[in-house]
DNA sequence: GGATTCTGAATGACGATTCAGTTTGCTGCA
DNA sequence: TGCAGCAAACTGAATCGTCATTCAGAATCC
């Protein structure tokens, strides 16, 4: 039946991109040949190209499809309405170090070969990326409201180092401290300094 | 005489350095071809591999020379003893900002092109990277066991997310907001944030 | 006039992409 | 149930363009 076909592609699909996400992580986007790709997901080199329009394609679909969902998330945290803004930012951060615990390769290709590429990064990370970041300096601008947070720092650059400092910690655990406990460890140290840095004369 | 010839060679070492910041900012290091950067340095092709190995070669000197400079000076602030630990880290934020305002391409080739090769990033940028955490994080040791800061938070990751803010900042400025005075009101925000978040609980 | 520096066209390697051919799966028909 | 025939999915060796790098010769310096 239709549905079975069907099945099967996206199940191929699938498997090119995780098979990416690894290499990649290893390797590096532009020192990832197609062809490693291809071995590692078990299929042809040319299978790649039903799939996906070309290399680039396939780095973008992953950044793409996990990123969009990130933010989808983000969204639905920013607008409760029964969460208060500490808590919104508590979420933020469980939220974005918690995606990546158990998923190194994928922390990997996300910090660092999304720069790979200028290219990539201005024509089409950079809206999604500033998307994200609006949702996490409307969280700010809504605690200012409050009463919540200081008002004497711009929700905008709370955001930048707020996402600055997330994805510092992801990096350097990808680079160099294997352990996954400490991304859940380094999770609670930052919502401590950030979220008192921020609250700083306000009563919480 | 000797010096007037090394001046001459320095000299065109410095101008091929200077025209690959240009156009690796502009293009990242993979989308940027070595007749371009002899182009814009107004030498031959050829002339680049007088002064360099080969292309990787000239992004670890551009990396390399500015890191290793700034980790020289980052130590002789940690070891000043005529500073209180707030100052020290003042220091830190307004040094690794300030040394990059008016710098925008060297801002985008450090903080995005650094990243674009796995390979070099592990190999070569990780051990400078690292020592540049351990005298940040040093510093932050120190200011625990003079009582300036709190002592629940590991030095370690206080370093990781204060370079990780700082690097989010120079890199949404770099990639977004050309205006070079939000770079300076950037580091005063952040002093504040993350000192407050620091010494929380503490006298100051 | 010998050494040093520079030049840029020629080389050669590399690797993304293609496509002619093969395999697989499905359909309806006997 | 078996099978012819068609379509869709897959394969991987061959193609082709793109540069990084080289090097024979030119220019410059002392």
């Amino acid at each position: 039946m239709a549905a079975k076909k069907k099945d099967r592609k996206s199940d191929k699909r699938e498997r090119i991109l995780a098979a990416a996400i690894t290499v990649f992580a290893k390797n590096g986007f532009y020192d990832t040949r197609v062809s490693e790709i291809a071995k590692a997901a078990g299929v042809a080199d040319g299978t790649i190209y039903l799939y996906f329009k070309n290399k680039d394609d396939v780095l973008v679909s992953i950044f793409s499809e996990r990123i969009e969902q990130l933010i989808d998330v983000l969204t639905r945290i920013a607008d409760r309405e029964d969460k208060t803004p500490e808590q919104k930012i508590r979420k933020v951060i469980e939220l974005q170090l918690g995606v990546l615990e158990g998923q190194r390769d994928l922390a990997e290709v996300i910090t660092v070969n999304l720069r790979q590429s200028s290219r990539l990064l201005k024509q089409y990370a950079a809206p999604l990326f500033t998307r994200y970041l609006e949702v996490m300096a409307r969280i700010v601008a809504d605690g200012q409201e409050q009463g919540a947070f200081r008002r004497d720092i711009s929700p905008v650059f709370a955001a930048r180092s707020l996402w600055g400092g997330l994805d510092g910690i992801a990096l350097t655990w990808a680079i160099a401290d294997p352990e996954p406990t400490q991304l859940r460890k380094a999770a609670q140290q930052y919502e401590r300094l950030f979220l008192d840095g921020l609250t700083h004369g306000c009563t919480s």
